[in-house]
RNA sequence: GGGCGGGUAGCUCAGCGGUAGAGCGUCGGUUUUACACACCGAUGGUCGCAGGUUCGAUCCCUGUCCCGCCCA
């Protein structure tokens, strides 16, 4: 800690170091001891895949989170952010089954046991490597108490649930239409279907009708034309009411098929007005076969091919034999017509391909009695969903909730706990393990084949990770959480159920609120894809990368020239950034996400913007090792410092109310607020201000002591206070620099055990801020004409200040050296009372009630300077007529709050006060020419 | 078709009843001893359009046109 600090801040030097120190120092646990008297703040953690690495999305709620819980911690919480890895089924399977492959070899050929086997060796190898990964942001978890879905307690408390919900009545088993994945040979739950629109046709042919005449029916899917068992018709369409009660032959199988009128399934104005009924492939076919007892007839096997009951199309995957139906009925010159149509094709969200709907016995959820209460509790507001608009689309879905299928055709998950007699074929659900004897006969039994959906165990997450179903102290202290944070994508898979789940088995909702923040996409809004080949790594941005190896990553083996148009497309401002992305380091990164806000879906993600914040983490390095070199010395207390001096008063104030914005922004998860707040104080208050006043300051120690210690002191504390500020959303950069910075007396072992700043931090000094403003004012007017007149940076200039203000008068005096040294005078300004003698050739600027004058004569254009008051006196002019204009209607006076006339008439008296001082500067303008 | 958002400076976004803000960009100036990953200054908006409520509307209401997302 006692090497100097480098001129430019480098990440890579200084984030590595502080991970190890802080789980060294236990800085992240959680205490359970019920003697532990604090206050608690729990966060489950959304568990990432265990196939998963770390993307732009883990990155956004890592540095979410991770502010949240490093907020609780120092504000004295005793915080738990509960970390985890989804054992994500279908994925997971999907994933070894593909390296078996690469073996020549099935999961079958392998059996279940040991493809099972298999699937935890590849988990203890290679997956989970995000939780490495999320170490690199700073995520501040317990790792310790990290939980894999898969675990033995998991498993456990999965048990346990299934077997209550199944005794009350809550878990049942149906047999009813589903959507089938043909590609992963799975049920998906209807969550899981993705409907996407694509081209296709409508497909005119005509059923034959018993006894003599056609009818002529509409469909995108011809080959299902094989599993039909109904023509329905409109009952009141006249054009068909010679066919009510009649039959048509099935051209390609010679079954008798009867026609039915239904008024729901069949619009009259669509196609024909006649349809085809397919009730085991159709969801509104199977309703409406329902409706008239149709036969329901499968065509299909589970690989998407057709069986037996199509005759000589046994055998034909779906998609050949939508092709060899048509030519079949075309032979028989059944064909009438084709049209192009565009339709909705359910994918599956897994692998994209299309899902089939199939007659199917499963395991499903009563969600009605298990969604009223979840949607009670945030109608209630015992949970309050952030940022609240989501409240109404959980409303909405919650009040249109379908039953949940739980089963999944897989081997990796939890199995379902249902076992089938051998002898009697009584169903036993039990929780017991190993040799289950049937409850009703004792006879052998088989367990189900099937396991559980993934969401179900993620569904008991928020107490499943605390121990439950046993009563354990963490449960006890820990549940319910204080915060879920995830996105929005997530909220019916997984937030709704949990929230469902936490009600049924614990009697409350698991959370006091939900946060749901937006999908990070490109700059110019698209969804990251690798198709698209605008993916960012989070990783990249941490540790650098050339354009050239992001786009290798993201679009491998394709043509460089066209990746990288492509990515440079997606990302407009990464052309103005050179050849690729510096190493901008975890804090920047988080900083950037901290400051886009949560209640827009979108998150833009701008590289530009990265390395602007990048710089912002050098300017806090640079501050720092500038202050240093002054603080020899300084004593840093909990109190803040007694201060004097404008510039001190003034920070310390300033220090307060970003202290309190930035509580304000976290509690209120406006994350971006309290970041953009701590920016602006930091760069644009300590650096751009404070730091420039204590210069002279510091410049004048030998002749003046006292303020000189009393605005190290107060540098000190404002510096060690901003780093606490600062650490919860950049904590690596911050715990480098407190380490080296004074502190107070009994300090942490880590800034992250540092208490987080309150109101008492300073006191709020209203005279220093408006003091404070009109020099700022001054200041500026004095640079502006500087800079508009092109005076070189390194020049002198004499400034006189006149104000007819005693007060404003009083208070330049007090700061005339930091006048003299930010406007860079000759000699000491002259400060005089308004109306006297000018000096002959000046530039004057109005600023706070105050003329500004710096004599220039000889050295600027007055024609130019005389346009420039022009423009000045135009807009005053435009101000001065908007305010008499609405203080000469009489409502105003009578209506309006008093408060609100007051000022407007101060707006006036002050807009007329500047442009008396206006038309004198267009007076002295015509002055300047020299002699 | 139903639901939910959004249209504010060249770009990306805040603001949401008292005549508009940030970052980036643009333009001009500067090696001023913390920082050129910087400093100083400047430029830039009839707040999608049309009505209405109000003393006053970017902000509230109605309609309308675009653009997203979700669900059928």
């Amino acid at each position: 800690m006692d090497s100097p600090l480098a001129k430019a801040y480098d990440p890579k030097d200084v984030e590595p170091r502080w991970y190890a120190y802080w789980v060294e120092h236990g800085v992240f646990s959680a205490n359970s001891d019920p003697n532990d008297k604090r206050p608690v703040y729990v966060c489950p953690m959304p568990p990432p895949n265990v196939t998963g690495s770390l993307h732009m999305g883990h990155a956004l709620f890592c540095t979410i989170e991770d502010v949240l819980v490093r907020y609780h911690r120092m504000s004295g919480f005793n915080t738990l952010w509960q970390p985890g890895i989804d054992h994500a089924g279908i994925a997971t399977q999907t994933v070894v089954e593909r390296l078996l492959k690469r073996e020549g070899k099935s999961r079958h050929d392998l059996g279940r046991d040991a493809f099972i086997d298999r699937v935890w060796q590849w988990k203890e190898q290679s997956g989970g490597r995000i939780t490495v990964q999320q170490r690199v942001l700073g995520v501040s978890a317990d790792w310790p108490r990290t939980k894999f879905t898969m675990d033995p307690d998991m498993n456990r408390a999965v048990r346990e649930a299934f077997v209550r919900l199944y005794n009350e009545g809550l878990i049942y088993r149906d047999t009813r239409l589903i959507h089938w994945d043909c590609e992963a040979q799975t049920v998906l739950s209807n969550l899981e279907v993705d409907n996407e629109p694509a081209n296709g046709e409508l497909f005119e042919f005509a059923y034959p009708v018993e006894g003599g005449g056609e009818i002529v029916v509409a469909t995108t899917r011809p080959e299902t034309m094989l599993g039909d068992t109904a023509v329905a018709i409109h009952p009141d369409d006249p054009r068909y009411t010679h066919l009510h009660g009649k039959f048509v032959i099935h051209p390609l199988l010679e079954r008798r098929i009867p026609i039915i009128t239904d008024a729901e399934l069949v619009d009259p104005k669509f196609g024909t007005g006649a349809v085809k009924v397919t009730p085991a492939h159709d969801f509104n076919d199977f309703a409406t076969g329902k409706r008239h007892k149709l036969e329901e007839l499968n065509i299909m096997n589970l690989d998407g091919t057709l069986n037996a009951v199509c005759g000589s199309f046994a055998g034909l995957d779906r998609f050949v034999a939508r092709k060899a139906v048509k030519k079949a009925l075309d032979e028989k010159g059944l064909v009438r017509g084709s049209k192009p149509h565009e339709l909705m094709l359910p994918r599956s969200q897994r692998n994209g391909s299309v899902v089939e709907p199939l007659i199917s016995t499963q395991w499903f959820v009563r969600m009605k009695p298990l969604a009223e209460p979840a949607l009670a509790a945030v109608r209630e507001g015992k949970t309050v969903i952030v940022p609240e608009e989501w409240a109404k689309t959980y409303e909405h879905w919650m009040t249109n909730i379908l039953d949940w299928c739980i089963s999944r055709q897989l081997w990796w998950g939890h199995r379902i706990p249902a076992y089938y007699c051998n002898s009697c074929n009584h169903v036993t659900v039990t929780t017991a393990d190993g040799k289950v004897a049937c409850e009703k006969c004792g006879g052998e039994t088989r367990q189900d084949e099937d396991v559980l959906d993934t969401w179900f165990s993620s569904g008991l997450w928020p107490f499943s990770t605390l121990g439950w179903p046993e009563k354990t102290d963490s449960l006890a202290k820990f549940y319910p959480a204080s915060d879920l944070e995830t996105g929005y994508d997530i909220l019916f898979f997984w937030v709704a159920r949990m929230m469902m789940m936490g009600i049924h088995f614990m009697g409350e909702p698991p959370f006091k609120r939900i946060l749901l923040h937006g999908m990070v996409v490109d700059e110019t809004g698209d969804k990251m894809s690798k198709v698209k080949g605008n993916v960012i790594d989070p990783l990249d941005l941490i540790h650098g990368a050339s354009f050239d190896e992001v786009v290798e990553k993201t679009l491998p083996g394709a043509p460089k020239e066209e990746s990288l148009k492509k990515f440079k497309k997606a990302y407009p401002s990464a052309s103005q950034m050179g050849s690729g992305f510096a190493a901008y380091g975890g804090d920047a990164l988080r900083f950037t996400l901290s400051t886009y806000s949560p209640q827009s879906k979108r998150i833009p993600l701008s590289p530009k913007k990265i390395e602007g914040y990048r710089n912002f983490m050098n300017k806090i390095w640079n501050a720092t090792r500038f202050a240093l070199t002054y603080l020899e010395g300084a004593v840093v207390g909990h109190e803040p410092p007694k201060a004097t001096l404008l510039a001190n008063r003034w920070i310390l104030s300033r220090l307060r109310a970003t202290a309190l914005l930035v509580r304000k922004g976290i509690d209120e998860f406006r994350l971006d607020d309290a970041a953009l707040g701590l920016y602006h104080f930091f760069w644009g208050e300590v650096c751009d201000w404070f730091l420039e006043l204590c210069k002279p300051v510091f410049a004048a120690k030998a002749t003046a002591p006292q303020p000189a210690d009393e605005s190290r002191d107060v540098l000190a504390y404002v510096l060690e206070a901003s780093m606490r500020l600062l650490h919860p959303f950049i904590p690596f950069i911050t715990e480098e620099l407190w380490q080296r910075i004074p502190r107070p007396q009994n300090a942490p072992v880590s800034l992250a055990l540092a208490s987080f700043p309150t109101d008492t931090v300073a006191i709020e000094d209203a005279v220093a801020e408006r003091e404070m403003g009109a020099l700022q004012s001054v200041i500026g007017a004095g640079r502006s004409i500087r800079s508009e007149h092109d005076i070189h940076p390194g020049a002198e200039v004499p400034l006189v200040l006149r104000s007819a203000s005693a007060d404003i008068r009083r208070v330049l005096n007090a700061e005339i050296a930091a006048i003299q040294f930010l406007v860079k005078t000759k000699g000491q300004p002259e400060i005089t009372e308004a109306g006297g003698l000018r000096p002959r050739g000046a530039v004057m600027h109005m600023a706070a009630d105050t003329e500004v004058l710096i004599a220039l004569q000889g050295l600027v254009d007055p024609a130019h300077e005389a346009a420039r008051v022009e423009r000045e006196i135009k807009k005053t002019e435009k101000d001065i007529a908007a305010i008499e204009k609405k203080l000469s209607l009489p409502a105003f006076a009578d209506k309006a709050p008093p408060e609100v006339v007051k000022e407007a008439k101060d707006q006036l008296d002050a807009l007329k006060r500047k442009r008396a001082g206006l038309e004198d500067a267009k007076g002295i303008a015509g002055e300047l020419s020299a002699g």
